[in-house]
DNA sequence: GTATTCTTACTTACTAGTAGGTAGGTATGC
DNA sequence: GCATACCTACCTACTAGTAAGTAAGAATAC
């Protein structure tokens, strides 16, 4: 049975859209249940009932956006030929998040993981993770068929592809200009280009 | 005349080092009067009577990390010979804050950019540029002596540098691992090697 | 050379506002 | 009648910031 009125969305997940939103623009630690009630016309009690604590409501942020980033990966699997076209589909997804005019959230939490609830450290750290053996598969494959060449190890390069995506995302901001951030991701997968 | 016991370093200076330290751990937005002040022994009106506002310690910050930054990249010109060497050496520069267990200031700071008050904005801007401005000369020196081979713009190059350093250090942070750090800023310089 | 005044570098004690969180009540729907 | 989904009204802790006072030293006046 679908929930009552799930056409504008049920409570919880219009919470976590505002949510996501600010903590992706100010932070973790910068976003407030004020705010977000605010934003949404409820009380910050409301807030709380559906979310017990801010620590809840940040684990259930990443997890959201963990499982949507995954589920974007399988689509590119699916739908995407050829090992080079699967990283530009890769970088597209970060690109999509910055022309939103917004932070990767995990790029974003990674920045506060010092002061991040444990709960939310470690679904930080899985998401590198995961993101991390998806390129790894696909940089694997790109080799073993010579349509991708580069030195060193497969996690190597995977680990060079997420923080130079996310470095350019965060640098990119600042200057509010999108193409910076394109620039360096085309030059960052040129490198993986046989010659 | 110098100051009176300028050994142990000015109040002013004390509180620069504890709050820069504070901001690169848990960002400025996390960062307090009160923590800064608990940690030096002093009271919070102290810290108001050397930095008026918030905002003003912010940009002290900035100011003076980006001037240290700024004669350190002095340094390595006088002492680094060769491009290549000079742009390893810039690389270090970032280990070395990384090593220290922290987040570049700048890099910490870019990520709540939305939250800042416009001078920190300003600042943080101005150190990205003239981190551009050195390395492009760098890469440019580089070009033209055939010690550094690369297409595109050396302002492209230089771009891509500073992201993929600053994402590197970002998400090292997390797994608490600086070789981490340290085999994407390889890989980066790696793919400017002639062949 | 000593009294006066000003400056530096603070402290104590406070403000208004906001943080996350909660106890208890209420309207609605099954 | 009981669960769901709230709201009102609050609490405690903490935020940046301020007003007023003070101890110690330097500068100036005579």
């Amino acid at each position: 049975m679908a929930k009552p009125h799930a056409a504008e969305g049920d409570t919880a997940s219009m919470i976590l859209d505002v949510a996501e939103r600010l903590v992706q623009n100010g932070g973790f630690t910068g976003f407030s249940y004020a705010d977000a009630a605010g934003e949404l016309g409820i009380t910050k009690a409301a807030l709380h009932y559906h979310f017990a604590s801010k620590a809840d409501l940040g684990e259930a942020l990443i997890v959201r956006y963990a499982s949507r980033f995954a589920a974007a990966l399988t689509t590119v699997d699916d739908e995407v030929a050829g090992s080079l076209a699967k990283l530009v589909a890769y970088a597209n997804l970060y690109g999509d998040v910055l022309r939103d005019h917004r932070m990767c959230l995990c790029g974003m939490l990674a920045a506060e993981y010092q002061t991040l609830p444990k709960p939310m450290q470690d679904a930080v750290v899985k998401f590198f993770d995961d993101n991390e053996t998806w390129l790894a598969a696909v940089l694997d494959q790109g080799r073993h068929d010579d349509t991708l060449r580069f030195g060193g190890s497969t996690q190597e390069a995977a680990r060079m592809i997420i923080g130079g995506l996310e470095g350019a995302m965060l640098v990119a901001r600042p200057y509010g200009d999108v193409d910076r951030f394109q620039d360096a991701a085309d030059r960052l997968l040129a490198a993986l280009r046989p010659q």
